[in-house]
DNA sequence: CCGTATCCTAGCGGATACTG
DNA sequence: CAGTATCCGCTAGGATACGG
């Protein structure tokens, strides 16, 4: 049953951190280069990129494709794992633009007390 | 929008760490007394216990009662906030208790193989 | 029983410079 | 263009001891 042990830590581990949650958002709506990636998600740095990804990968969650060329060309996209977390970003998105606005709107009413 | 900057993140921080998630599912069944947390949230430390319970408490997402009396006595439970954020641990647990058997499973494949 | 303070460590996240 | 290496600060998480 649910919880046994530590599968949400599982989970956390898998979509934790501050960028793999973006990157894979992006990645949803089809496979990206790396620089393509690294201009969608705002403020990352190349280090940061490289390493989530790589993480990703060995998760499972996104696939590494190589093209032998000159200039390189490497492009990620998701694996049918990889699809399987996007309504659960969705859900956990969506909790907290609910949440901002609740924090929003008892500011408010502090204010007016 | 969903998405939007980062509601993801604010999601996250609320949630995420090591012993937030526990804590939360231990809360859904009723309030609970600090030391009845510690027991139940297997090897949490007293210190990781009561700061994680200060940040909930900070976020919204549980209430902290205490009642004047020798020995003193302290109840923590969930807010309104902290209910509805019950399916979505469910969900990500659901998830992680899934990648965990396809680890699993995917293990033994190579090994036919 | 409940909580705080102190000290310590590992790793995340970041800036920068460098290879192929 | 893609990726690596190095150095560094910060903080999450933990062990332990103490106070009300």
């Amino acid at each position: 049953m649910i919880f046994c042990y530590n599968q949400l830590e599982v989970c956390l581990k898998v979509i934790g951190g501050k960028w793999k949650g973006l990157i894979l958002y992006h990645l949803h709506f089809g496979p990206k280069r790396t620089s393509e990636l690294q201009k969608l998600v705002i403020n990352i740095t190349q280090k940061m990129l490289i390493q989530s990804l790589r993480e990703l990968e060995n998760d499972g969650i996104v696939k590494r494709t190589t093209y032998n060329q000159v200039p390189p060309k490497v492009e990620y996209s998701l694996t049918e794992l990889g699809f399987s977390l996007h309504p659960i970003l969705v859900t956990l998105a969506e909790w907290g633009g609910m949440y901002s606005d609740q924090l929003i709107n008892n500011e408010e009413e502090s204010q007016n007390v």
